[in-house]
DNA sequence: CGGGGTTAAATATAGTATCTTTATTATCGT
DNA sequence: ACGATAATAAAGATACTATATTTAACCCCG
């Protein structure tokens, strides 16, 4: 099977110095062929052999290279017949969960992340009132009836909640957005949500339609200034929460 | 040396059924030991002998899960006596290439980015004046005051600003805006600067100047609108630059 | 003679075992 | 306290076996 051209000289310019090893050059190589658009979702990159070859190392090597680029979501494995490495297309819930254990490593608090978020989910209810297509407009209304039924369901209503927001993300028509929304929320919200009362689902049901409302009929300003004011009031209630877990965990423990 | 005790009893719930590879299996299991607060920065996690003992595999499926978890910048391996993995403390530089990366991949434009950076430095600058601390007050000064001595030598000059952004940032004492602002920079930041002209490098250098100025005293609405208007000016140049760029690579290839 | 499904061969990763080399740290002796 | 030495652990190489997947050959049936 032919190789991609990208990396059909790559050998020629020999290690100056080892970078500390082997398969992280393999790795480098590769990152800066991408960022060079000498690679492109879908080019084949060769097998474990055809990369041992080429550079000239064992198939432990390039097996190491392999699964760090994996890892980084750079490139998708397959065995069999025909399979190998190829770049792989974008993908947004690998990128979350990185941005998930990096926010976990540092430690940031719960108010640092929700503060962020506001900025995000702003913007995204702003761009949301400009770009969102007719199509956008149905699932908004679509998400906000099925929270409407579900209501009594605390665990079914706050994955739909969640679900809303990331509507609101992709009307945004945004891309970057979306994925720095996911990866937030992947750290922020609640698996389960104990505080969540009767009289707090339906104010927050309420202000979801109005939203839905405000980008349907375009009002930007409108929509911007609403889920800001929303979602510093789903900040409150999370920092609320972790004090709370806090104190439970100080209690029992 | 002793192992982690979330790890001590990893191996007595038996696989029921091979999630795909071995590797990944002790790839989740200490990303759930991470979240689950049961692993932290600075934990010995064991070597690839103890691990593999420890999970009952080879040596090269703990490498191979060494590997990934190095590469999602959950551990930090060592060489030689002592060494082996050991869980990582945050690395914003590895997440913000992770960024850019998936970034690339998707093929967002530059327009989609400078929107979400729009919204990060806004609130950046915002919680800069309610939050910084004499010290950072001092760096912003020092950077204005750089850039003005380099404002004709294009790369420096470029270099300084940069980090000039990223100082607001970090003096906004939000650390996921921090990471988040990096990200963006990798992808949108120019290396070079060619539209770069010595009266746009003065109106931008008034702007910083007056940024620092308005967070000194701490005129949070004031700091935030001159961000937002700041980094909008910047979004046009950086999508006539790449319009320029597509055009040229048209005339060329 | 043509089509469809089954089987077999080829291919490539997953995983095992054992080895040498090299980098780093700990220890011990002076 | 310092320097040589031993111990440790990853980096890398080599040669396997096992398993999954695709490609292609084949056979049967219409």
């Amino acid at each position: 099977m032919r190789l991609h051209p990208a990396l059909e000289y790559s050998t020629r310019d020999v290690l100056p110095f080892r970078s500390a090893t082997l398969s992280t050059r393999i790795v480098h190589e590769v990152r800066e062929a991408l960022f060079a658009k000498e690679l492109r979702p879908g080019d084949f990159l060769g097998t474990e052999k055809d990369l041992a070859q080429r550079f000239n190392v064992s198939r432990i090597v390039a097996r190491d290279a392999l699964r760090t680029l994996e890892a980084q979501g750079i490139v998708e494995i397959k065995v069999g017949s025909g399979g190998g490495a190829r770049v792989a297309s974008g993908n947004a819930r690998l990128f979350a969960e990185a941005l998930a254990v990096q926010l976990d490593l540092t430690g940031v608090s719960v108010g640092e992340i929700m503060e962020a978020q506001r900025a995000i989910e702003s913007l995204a209810a702003e761009l949301a009132a400009i770009n969102a297509t007719p199509g956008d407009h149905a699932r908004l209304r679509q998400l906000v009836e099925e929270a409407e039924r579900k209501i009594d369901d605390v665990a079914a209503y706050t994955r739909c909640s969640r679900e809303f927001h990331l509507a609101v993300a992709e009307a945004s028509h945004n891309r970057v957005l979306v994925v720095q929304l996911i990866s937030l929320q992947h750290v922020s919200w609640p698996a389960h949500n104990p505080t969540l009362t009767a009289e707090v689902a339906h104010r927050i049901l309420d202000v979801h339609r109005q939203l839905a409302h405000l980008i349907e009929t375009r009002d930007a300003e409108g929509a911007r200034r609403l889920m800001d004011e929303h979602v510093q009031m789903i900040a409150g209630r999370r920092i609320a929460e972790h004090r709370g877990r806090d104190a439970a965990a100080r209690d029992c423990c």
